[in-house]
DNA sequence: CATTTCAGTGCACAGTCGTCAACCAAGCGA
DNA sequence: TCGCTTGGTTGACGACTGTGCACTGAAATG
């Protein structure tokens, strides 16, 4: 490689190609899942010898957690500057539904790697992807507070809502990604529609929770 | 090999050595996923030599695809009887969660093959998985016509409906694969709950759709 | 009983894999 | 400017990969 001939400094070179190999291995990632791509190919799309990717990581898994940060990163900067937006909530579906979506369809490899590798085969990158939505869905959870119906639940019905919203957005950026462009409006507005239910259902919740608590009272005294 | 030293015939005992091959497969697929398991490794799972694998399949691509029509095979005998059973429609979702929580306990390794590669690594192999998850939506789609609200929805709207719920259902049984048993009641009794929130926003959802086409055509006119 | 069929075997091949050792050359602090 | 540090190279290793070929022995056929 030699450093493209413009003199850099040792760590800004390094910094380039330690770049390349994540490039790459996100790039053969689009084809192969992750336990099945070789050092040696990775190393050969970055365009350096095999032997140097130690200088870098110690093994490909370490790579592989690498990705998974860089790829939640940019998630999690979007919906960060979305969720300053002051017009969140009013059209609260929308919005989030449009984050998402572009997100997705700007980082599709980082996104294709996460939906891949979420159940996958590397132990330690699953239990790293699963960290990270879980964060996805917390920060999601606290954000709901301010909703009027919502405000007043147990932090545990708040995650349980949380959760059933951003599954429903990672499903449809998972579907995005394997579809093709003609079923890309009927994928969105599929998950828009499916966010609505779920709305529809948020006001009936804690009469039909008061309901089911005073039932299992009444039954627990039927027993005794 | 040689038939076990017990005489069978031909094809009883090829029979034999090719669910050897498909549930040896299945075992080295949870621990690593599908593209990443080598023929070697399955015929010597499997106690066979690497050159007979090709009298029973063409290709490791074949015996996946092979895989998947017999991962769902179990799953969908299940639901087929859940639904001859007339309870199902007073706790249809209490009914429905137990089965598939059986099922996939039942049948952890088709239920993790089938988690591991529908984002995977083998392109035919995950469009396989997705036919099959679209009948296994459709399927629902058509039971919940006999819901007193549901009823009158259109064709397009149920099936949105139907994607949903079974969405909710797939991902608790991935999760319930991932966790250990402490976390299984949790993530069941989520799961429900979340089809009770779904369930809650269904009666709803003509109202909200009527009065979006409202919307829409006074929209429209003004814009005229 | 003689012949054919065929699931399974062993060997061999050309590749690819991860990783070790030795070496090189450019950047950097002294 | 000298010498150390370090990101990079080449070459080699033993292990493993998919698959072609010639084979064997027992079941099936007539």
């Amino acid at each position: 490689m030699s450093s493209r001939h413009t003199s850099r400094s040792r760590e800004e070179s390094k910094e380039l190609t330690r770049q390349a190999l994540l490039r790459a291995a996100l790039k053969l990632l689009s084809r192969n899942s992750f336990d099945s791509i070789s050092l040696r190919e990775v190393t050969k799309e970055a365009g350096i010898s095999p032997t140097a990717f130690y200088r870098h990581f110690d093994d490909m898994e370490e790579l592989g957690l690498e990705l998974v940060d860089e790829s939640f990163g940019s998630l999690r900067d979007m919906l960060r500057e979305a969720r300053s937006d002051p017009a969140l909530i009013t059209n609260a579906i929308d919005k989030s539904v449009e984050t998402v979506v572009l997100s997705a369809e700007r980082n599709k490899l980082h996104f294709r790697f996460i939906a891949r590798e979420r159940y996958g085969g590397v132990k330690r990158i699953r239990k790293a992807i699963r960290r990270q939505l879980q964060l996805f869905a917390d920060e999601l959870s606290i954000d709901l507070a301010v909703f009027p119906f919502v405000k007043d639940w147990s932090v545990d019905d708040r995650r349980m809502l949380a959760s059933l919203i951003a599954e429903t957005m990672v499903h449809m950026a998972a579907e995005l990604l394997e579809a093709d462009a003609s079923e890309r409006e009927e994928i969105i507005e599929r998950a828009r529609q499916q966010l609505v239910i779920v709305n529809l259902g948020v006001p009936m919740w804690s009469q039909f929770e008061d309901r089911r608590k005073i039932d299992e009272r009444a039954r627990a005294e039927l027993e005794q």
